[in-house]
DNA sequence: ATATCTGCAAATAATTTGCAGAATG
DNA sequence: CATTCTGCAAATTATTTGCAGATAT
């Protein structure tokens, strides 16, 4: 539940600009789909699916289009984040502290579990990578698989 | 060229058992079709798109269904490796060097140009994830992502 | 009112699969 | 000659898009 707690215990825990109001501050609309998608992530720890979206919400209540079109939105304002765990579909986490949202994952390759890790690549050494390359605005992808305690008895 | 030339300088750079032979020894043939991807990998430095290997080759010349084919086959045997640049198309790079073939790319995220990279996350700190959380075997997949030289300037 | 959404259906795009015939070892 | 491959076409799957009507502000 407290993830990251003892990192940068002194940023508080902003989730400060509720959804809501950061949606009208761009003249979006808060509409039934969207308090639904939102309801969900804020129930799941873990990145979900679209279609995974899609059936928590409840298959009639919502078209699909419409939850591609709303995370496209949620995603470019960083209201969620996408992850790719390599399988060629898309999930999303709602982003819950503004300041220090960066984790990474550790996935199950047998049964799929989900893990969310503090750890990241060293900001030193991405630096390095970025100078040493003349590169900008250097961002990562990062994520962890392996066999879970579960999945190894087996 | 002579990536990594830094690191491991004691492992001999082994593609010491020719494909050829590595296929006939899964009983797996050696055909038209797996000889021209094989070449067309081994010219580029980067990782290609199956679309751009079809390309390559001669569209007339294979069959895409084929290159999926023969790219699942090489990639389980770990004659090429399979990349994801978050853009849910797979990539493929030929393993170069069977000990130390593990490595990253950053790739600017304006033009798509892409640079191998060889830092990596640290061994430790995986290791240290892996034991935290009970995780077997475990792996990870990383790239970078940034605005190259040439991009920053427009 | 008016810009922003939504559902629905049709369009893309990447990838997979069935099958009968072709090629390799 | 038996196994493994290949091309072709059809099927799947994820995602995108056009459009006309519905809704939020």
């Amino acid at each position: 539940m407290k993830r990251r707690l003892h990192q940068h215990p002194h940023k508080k825990s902003a989730e400060a600009v509720p959804i809501a109001q950061r949606l009208r501050a761009e003249s979006r609309k808060i509409t039934g789909p969207r308090r639904a998608i939102i309801a969900v992530l804020e129930k799941e720890a873990h990145p979900l699916t679209i279609r995974e979206i899609h059936e928590c919400i409840g298959k009639s209540e919502c078209d699909l289009a419409t939850i591609y079109r709303s995370m496209h939105l949620l995603e470019k304002m960083r209201i969620v984040t996408r992850f790719d765990f390599g399988d060629a579909v898309a999930r999303y986490e709602l982003v819950r502290d503004q300041e220090d949202e960066h984790h990474h994952h550790l996935i199950c390759t047998d049964c799929a579990k989900v893990v969310e890790i503090d750890e990241c690549f060293p900001e030193e050494l991405e630096r390095k990578i970025a100078m040493g390359n003349g590169f900008a605005d250097i961002r990562h992808k990062l994520e962890f698989f392996g066999v879970c305690p579960n999945c190894q008895e087996k």
